[in-house]
DNA sequence: TATATATCATACTAAATTTATATGTGTATT
DNA sequence: AATACACATATAAATTTAGTATGATATATA
């Protein structure tokens, strides 16, 4: 029950993508790594994750790069991350459920279904513009605290 | 983004426990072992985190065996699942914290903090009661469903 | 058309985590 | 004393995660 260290990649770029589009021009997956500080072979491999999902579109060859599939405001939290993690009710397929059916169904029905719903609703309610102007307006603080 | 099968054993089994209590006695970690078909060393490591937690209590020698601390209306699974699993919150320490604070920081305040308390409110509002009467509601069925 | 710059694809490796097992000690009941 | 249980610790196997390595494919532009 933890968003890896590759789902937080995933936001953290969608975030750098939406804000460098608005300048104009596709943004490369190295340029993305070196602000990121992220290996480019695997940000490579998560953006090919996201591009499957229909996250982000890409142009081949000097010039191209990745930019948002859809725009900011209509890609969410949840959009990202399901790209990338496993469903959190995806269940492991052994578990209790032959020895003890009616009580890997009440844990289903219980826990499961409804913390799913909670999860998604909750996800879909942040977009990255959200993320994004957040981003900005952080950026504006630290920099002011430190009398730039 | 995944609930583990750790997590899955400590609910089924606090909902067996708390079955099986209302018939009197302690329940012993072999014989849910057994009945849940698991493995029976694993699961007292699971109850050593519950206990630890203060989910279950647990009497030593013969006629010994694991109880809810609490009652069952008052055993969440939040109670149980935090016992084992990480939180969703327990941040990874390295990500781009380091390299774009102000992108780390609006991952955290928008997406993180408001899934926790998604994910925490959901987990609260079912508890080992409610869990169990679904169980024997099901078996019910289930048994019928078999012509028994 | 050559070249540089980019995505895209696949295979591999290392480290960490999860899911167990194995073996034994401590404790209370009969 | 024998038994039945919890409790502790060490180890192993399997799986997942994070990251590398290598190279092929596409395209803008000189």
């Amino acid at each position: 029950m933890r968003i890896s260290v590759k789902g937080r990649y995933a936001l953290a770029a969608a975030i750098n993508i939406a804000d460098r589009a608005e300048r104009g021009g596709n943004i490369s997956a190295s340029s993305i790594a070196d602000e990121l500080k992220i290996s480019k072979i695997y940000l490579e491999q998560v953006f090919a994750q996201l591009k499957k999902a229909n996250v982000l579109s890409s142009v081949k060859g000097p010039k191209g790069g990745y930019r948002l599939a859809k725009s900011a405001s209509e890609t969410t939290a949840w959009d990202v991350l399901t790209a990338i993690e496993l469903s959190i009710t995806e269940v492991p397929e052994e578990t209790v459920r032959a020895s003890a059916p009616e009580i890997e169904m009440s844990i289903s029905e219980n826990v499961f279904k409804p913390l799913d719903d909670a999860i998604k609703s909750s996800l879909q309610s942040v977009t990255v513009r959200d993320m994004l102007e957040y981003a900005r307006r952080q950026d504006e603080s630290l920099a002011y605290a430190q009398g730039i």
